[in-house]
DNA sequence: CATATGTCCTGAGAGC
DNA sequence: TGCTCTCAGGACATAT
C-alpha cells in the first residue's frame, strides 16, 4: 500500500542518517522466501561499507540513500515494505539491516509479504531507470496543464490512468479514489473527455491531498501494516472520505452511499451523486 | 507506441 | 474450534 505520502514519511523518518557512514550491511536470515536484493550482498557491502550517505531521497514510491559518488541504495516497499529506525512490528519479517557510524543508528527493511525489493544503482543506472520515459513527473509537482498534456488524448478511465507510474509518479489505489472524490470527477470518465478546468482541479486536489496525507504521516489501514520509521501508525486514515467505505453515507451530499467498483482488478470507491460521468 | 492481464507473496478475515 | 478460500494492490513481464 505505501504510496507517495507513506514513502515520503519513510524518507523523513530516516533523514538522520544523512552524513553518517555505513559500517555494515546485512541480509537478515528469514524463514520465508527471500526478497530480491540486487546486486549480491558482497557487491553491496563493497560499495557501501565505509561510505558516507550524502542524501536521503524519494523517487515516486521508492526511498533511497544517495552516497557521495551518487550510488543509490533504493528501497521499493511495494505492498507491505517498511523502512524503520525503531524496533520492527515483528522480528520474523525483517529482511535487511544497515548499521551506521555515529550514534546507535540502524536502518531496517521490514516486509511482511516480501514483494518489495532493495537494489543498488550507480548514477547512470539510476538516471536510465527513472528517466521520464520510465517514470512520470512526481505527483506533488503536477499542474492542470501538465496533466492535460500527459493524459488528454487517452481513452482510459481517469482512475486507472492516474495509477500509471510511467505517466505520474506516486499516486496509488487509495489516493486515486480520494483525489477523484474531492475533485468530483467520476472514476470511469475517459481522460479525453475531461476539461481543462477539471484537469486544473485534479492537479490542485492531488497536491492538497498528498501534502495533507504527508502531514499526517500517511494512512495505516485496518490491517495495521503501514508504520512510520518509528513504528507508529499514520493518521490520514481518519481523514479518508471514500476509500474502503462502501455503503457508508457520502460525507459531502449526506444522501447517497459510497459505491465500490472494480477497475483494472482494483477497487475504486466513489459517490454516484457527487461524481457524475457528465 | 498504448493498453490489458497475470503473477509474485503473506496473513487477515469470511464462511462453513 | 479449525479448516479452506478469497482478497488486499505495489511493479513488471508478457500479450495484444
Amino acid at each position: 500500500m505505501p504510496e507517495l505520502p507513506e514513502v515520503e514519511t519513510m524518507r523523513r523518518g530516516i533523514l538522520a542518517v544523512e552524513g553518517a557512514t555505513i559500517t555494515a550491511a546485512e541480509k537478515v536470515k528469514c524463514r520465508r522466501k527471500p526478497i530480491t536484493i540486487s546486486p549480491g550482498m558482497s557487491t553491496i557491502r563493497r560499495r557501501l561499507v565505509g561510505k558516507k550517505v550524502k542524501q536521503v531521497g524519494r523517487i515516486g514510491k521508492r526511498v533511497f540513500l544517495q552516497m557521495e559518488n551518487n550510488d543509490r541504495l533504493l528501497f521499493e516497499p511495494r505492498m507491505t515494505g517498511l523502512v524503520l529506525v525503531a524496533d520492527p512490528p515483528s522480528q520474523q519479517h525483517v529482511r535487511f539491516r544497515l548499521e551506521f557510524s555515529h550514534g546507535e543508528k540502524e536502518v531496517l527493511y521490514w516486509d511482511r509479504r516480501g514483494l518489495g525489493m532493495i537494489y543498488l544503482l550507480n548514477d547512470q543506472q539510476y538516471q536510465d531507470r527513472f528517466s521520464l520515459k520510465n517514470l512520470g513527473p512526481d505527483a506533488l509537482e503536477v499542474t492542470g496543464k501538465l496533466l492535460k498534456e500527459i493524459f488528454g488524448k487517452s481513452k482510459r478511465p481517469v482512475k486507472v490512468a492516474l495509477l500509471d507510474q510511467k505517466k505520474v509518479a506516486g499516486i496509488g489505489n487509495l489516493y486515486a479514489s480520494e483525489i477523484l472524490f474531492v475533485a468530483a470527477i467520476h472514476p470511469a470518465k475517459q481522460c479525453n473527455r475531461i476539461t481543462m478546468s477539471q484537469w486544473d482541479l485534479i492537479a490542485e486536489t492531488t497536491i492538497e491531498i498528498l501534502q495533507t496525507a504527508i502531514e499526517h504521516e500517511g494512512s495505516t489501514l485496518s490491517d495495521g501494516t503501514y508504520r512510520n520509521a518509528l513504528n507508529d501508525p499514520g493518521g490520514y486514515q481518519n481523514m479518508h472520505r471514500v476509500y474502503d467505505k462502501e455503503g457508508e453515507t457520502c460525507p459531502i451530499c449526506m444522501d447517497s452511499v459510497i459505491s465500490r467498483i472494480v477497475q483494472a482488478q482494483r477497487s475504486t470507491f466513489f459517490c454516484k451523486s457527487c461524481q457524475k460521468r457528465s
